[in-house]
DNA sequence: ATACGGGCACCGG
DNA sequence: GCCGGTGCCCGTA
C-alpha cells in the first residue's frame, strides 16, 4: 500500500464502495489505514473536490450525519433511495446495507 | 429484544 | 482553544 495523504487514501477506498452499500466514517478510516480517525473521514469528504459517492457514508449506527431539515440530508436520502437503500427516521439498516469488503481483494484493488 | 434519539467524549486541523 | 458529515452509551418506548 503506497504512502499517500490521508484524505486521498480514504477517497480511494470510498470509490470502491458498491452501489446499494454504505460504509461508516470509522470504517472508511480503518480501511484507509487510519484507525480511530472517523471525524477526519468526514472532514475529507467536506473538503473533497473530486466526484465521489459521499452519500454512501453514514454513521456507524446507521444515522445520517446531517441533521434532518438540512438540504444535504434530503439529498443523501434521495441518492440512497435511488440505489435501493431505504432511509427510515433518518437512518439506514446497517445490518442489511453495510459494505463488508473482502480485505484481500481490497488490498489488491488499492495497490494496482 | 429492538429501535429511536439525546448527549458527550474523542481527536485531529 | 474551537469545531466538526463521529462513535457509542444510555434512557425510553
Amino acid at each position: 500500500m503506497p504512502k499517500k495523504p490521508a484524505c486521498e487514501q480514504m477517497l480511494q477506498v470510498l470509490k470502491l464502495v458498491p452501489v446499494g452499500r454504505v460504509v461508516s466514517y470509522g470504517q472508511l478510516a480503518d480501511l484507509a489505514g487510519l484507525p480511530g480517525r472517523a471525524r477526519l473521514a468526514g472532514r475529507c469528504l467536506l473538503q473533497c473536490e473530486e466526484t465521489v459517492p459521499w452519500h454512501r457514508v453514514v454513521r456507524s449506527d446507521g444515522r445520517l450525519a446531517f441533521s434532518a431539515g438540512f438540504a444535504q440530508f434530503t439529498e443523501q436520502r434521495i441518492l440512497l433511495t435511488d440505489e435501493g437503500i431505504s432511509v427510515i427516521n433518518g437512518r439506514v439498516k446497517m445490518r442489511e446495507v453495510v459494505w463488508k469488503p473482502d480485505l484481500y481483494t481490497l488490498l489488491v484493488e488499492l495497490s494496482g
